[in-house]
DNA sequence: TTGTACGCGTTATCAT
DNA sequence: ATGATAACGCGTACAA
């Protein structure tokens, strides 16, 4: 990682400052790069700065100007992979500009989230990213006034303070029962996500507004709970078969979830789609890699994630840029058939 | 997320000092926790923190100790559900203590992970967790003069500096291979993981012993290339296919790997274990539910995280815990089948 | 263009 | 037990 001198670290700006015999401040003014430094300093300085392997405490500069140059993340779980692709797309999203990224995670517990917003508030970080937040809008509104925010999966307008991105849930779960329906299926179920949170419920919304607009009564039996995890969706298909009301495809509110309902239909024998139809939503970089691979609704998670780290960036600079909600999009592939 | 009070956090220890009635050091004294507050001040201290709603600044408190209480990750895809998940064990290592974490990821390349390491180095972080890394062990040892650190994914001991936490790959590789071998497997193929990486290297290595112990010559037709991801798995695929060498068996690097593969040989009709066996290598999350489920080598990915966690910990304490390694074990499923 | 002096918010040392 | 004072490393108004 590191080369030749051993470097002890104390190295401060006032041992630049010897070394290049100039004054502390010229130094600091060589760092900032604000105007005023002659050139034969200026190359003193750098060499100084090399000779002695220096790297300026960013603590110091920050309790200073006031600025961490810190984005605090607030995640539900490390470990999911529609997270984790959203997480990316803000590390896209602020590369090359210095900031860093503290991240904690909520594990979908109101009260964790909140701890941890002030743990990253204490840290004084410039900003907070939430995805998929378990508080309701005038919590974050308040935590706002504390430092910008921006939230993914549910929409809100607040700006310049707070900002809301999500896909039209309602509408995409709308559209994905429709496809359904389209390709000749009547009975169809549903898998929740996890009741409570708005994206959940409005998907299970636009579920029942499809079957309503065909002359579909909403039958109870056909909707079962779940959690947007695998296991979930396991759970969730045992339900759906116990409750003995018959049915030819399944609307996964996301794709961990028709994940969970793939393996729970293989171990009864139920053939996808040639028996029952399956749809999710998300498109998962693994859901092209299920059997077979599952026609999903798509979010743009990536973007969703560089499109939250870009409007945060804008709005720590007081640049106010409309910014225009991510679109979702019906990706067909082989989970569904027509009857 | 916040409550009533409409905080300007500007409020400092002085603030809080005049409000109490007392000096700043008393509430420095109260603040650390050190000897010596009577119980009379510290309630009005107290109740002035509360009334003033008063955060200390981190920074300052950091600028001062020499302690940011943060941990630096280098992850190499913040996306992957394999570091997704030692994420989590590391989260779960230092929830309570007060440590944060800084997250940044090498993306595989060996000059984005030393460029991010000196951003660490430069944010002062206590110590450094590194996944997989794709430096030397000299580089790594350069480094931890700098700052503690501690790898995955490979064995590395320079304690109390910096230590490497991994399963015995080459060995690990060796049973997943003596497996298929004993279920009667005589033509096994191999998906190999990003060559260069020693992870990737030892398991090729562990797989060609197996085979010559069984006094099988190694076949380079059936040893595919790959990089550990999905994409990777359908491309060995095709290649292996194409290199006319008949194979019943397939042992993947890893996970991911396995599940591209999965996908390709669907894609070509073949069917798993029917026609082809298959074998992995981590034991992610999904491939429990992969159809039909993985037969895989497990890594305790979870523990490996916390496990690194614990250890770094307990290097910033100077405490020398002797940590044991942590193993494998094969997990039978059912994409192998006995011929 | 350059240097001096001061302050950011905290903790630690030293008296008292 | 408590308070005044210095120091952590840096940026910046001000003066030169």
């Amino acid at each position: 990682m590191e080369d030749q001198s051993a470097k002890k670290d104390n190295v401060t700006v006032q041992d630049v400052a010897r070394e290049a015999g100039v004054s502390a401040s010229t130094v600091s003014r060589y760092l900032t790069g604000v105007t005023g430094v002659s050139k034969i300093k200026q190359e003193a300085i750098s060499r100084a700065i090399e000779l002695l392997n220096f790297t300026p405490n960013v603590l110091a500069q920050s309790l200073k100007t006031g600025s961490t140059k810190t984005i605090g993340i607030i995640t539900q779980d490390l470990g999911s992979p529609f997270f984790g692709e959203e997480l990316k797309g803000v590390e896209h999203a602020i590369s090359g500009t210095g900031y860093a990224l503290l991240i904690v995670s909520g594990h979908w517990q109101s009260r964790e989230e909140k701890d941890h917003a002030e743990l990253l508030i204490g840290r004084r970080v410039d900003g907070i990213i939430i995805f998929t937040t378990t508080s309701s809008d005038k919590q974050i509104l308040a935590l706002s006034r504390q430092v910008p925010v921006v939230i993914t999966g549910r929409r809100l307008d607040a700006m310049p303070r707070a900002l809301g991105l999500a896909v039209d849930n309602e509408l995409a779960a709308y559209e994905a029962t429709r496809y359904l329906l389209s390709q000749g299926h009547r009975r169809i179920a549903h898998i929740c996500g996890r009741l409570g949170q708005p994206d959940a419920e409005e998907r299970l919304q636009g579920y029942k507004r499809a079957l309503k607009e065909a002359g579909i009564t909403v039958d109870q039996r056909l909707i079962a709970s779940g959690d947007f995890t695998e296991t979930g969706g396991v759970l969730a298909i045992n339900q759906l078969l116990e409750s003995r009301s018959p049915f030819t495809a399944i609307f996964a509110a996301n794709d961990q979830s028709a994940l969970g309902a793939r393996l729970g239909l293989y171990r009864r024998g139920i053939r996808v789609p040639e028996e029952i139809s399956l749809i999710g939503f998300d498109d998962l970089a693994v859901s092209n890699y299920m059997l077979p691979p599952l026609t999903t609704i798509r979010q743009p998670t990536f973007d969703l994630g560089r499109l939250a780290g870009q409007t945060l960036l804008s709005m720590l600079q007081g640049s106010t840029t409309p910014v225009v909600q991510p679109q979702f999009e019906l990706v067909k592939r082989e989970s569904v058939r027509r009857i």
